[in-house]
DNA sequence: TTGCGTGCAAAGGTTTTGCATGGCA
DNA sequence: TGCCATGCAAAACCTTTGCACGCAA
């Protein structure tokens, strides 16, 4: 009331941070990488502020948060038009980590399926189904563990 | 094939966790939780033990690991029928943390059609939804998010 | 007796936190 | 100038690994 406070302020870490991830869009990065990625260069950043930065995107909704099946590591993707993917399921390969999005009317199925019949709503932001790619289903034929 | 070599041994230890396990079928335990739990007592546990027994069974399919939604804790619950466990979904209600299956001829589908169509083989004993379930959605609020 | 299982502790890895300083508004 | 943001390092966690001894079969 008495005067505006920014909540946030804007920083050169801060911009080449969101930089990385829209530039990684489509992809998805570890935080591990990104550290790696920002620490022996130029505009070093510590990892303290990359952490930090992540979890607040990530909260905010800018970027998306994923668990790998494993559980060790943590992955994000800039979400550019998060309308979209609320809307469709998220597939990883546990060979090989790539992220595919689906969009399908089938799924939709699901989610309308399960609300109706079992009483459970899914969440699209949080839910990755777990499996192999083609790529990995053609190259690793044997190669399963 | 001669059945002479025993593969593992049958140890005190590993009965105390596979009980310990039972006993909390319904409910996720934490690996943390257990280690605590089997610390201090008379059949004090060691904590490899416990996370090299959690590995093999998770593995074999007696119980099932999951990561919730924070990716911080991964979380084990025994799961009877393994046969059935391997035929349908899962469902984690990311409030209460139930664990719910779901034997339904659409998941059939499901499989089948992101085979087909995306070539993707879904792994059902590494997937999860995520979602809320109907206690909590009737409990209601929409403090989630 | 054989060799897997166990327990302890150390090693590895990831994420969080404390605190003084830097930099945006 | 007021305060949030940053960086560094330490702390806090979580999980794995090495190794000698115990114990099931």
């Amino acid at each position: 009331m008495t005067r505006k406070r920014p909540e946030t302020y804007r920083t050169r870490q801060g911009e080449d941070i969101l930089d990385y991830l829209r530039s990684a869009a489509g992809r998805h990065v570890t935080i591990g990488g990104m550290v790696r990625y920002f620490a022996g260069r130029d505009g070093n950043i510590g990892q303290s502020t990359i952490y930090r930065h992540l979890e607040r995107l990530a909260a905010e909704g800018t970027i998306r948060k994923y668990v790998l099946g494993d559980g060790k590591s943590a992955c994000y993707q800039y979400v550019d038009s998060k309308a979209v993917c609320r809307e469709h399921f998220h597939l990883i390969c546990d060979r090989c980590g790539t992220l595919i999005h689906v969009d399908c009317d089938l799924l939709e199925e699901i989610q309308a399926h399960l609300l109706l019949e079992h009483k459970f709503r899914i969440d699209l932001l949080k839910t990755v189904l777990y499996g192999t790619c083609d790529a990995c289903l053609s190259a690793g034929t044997e190669a399963g563990r």
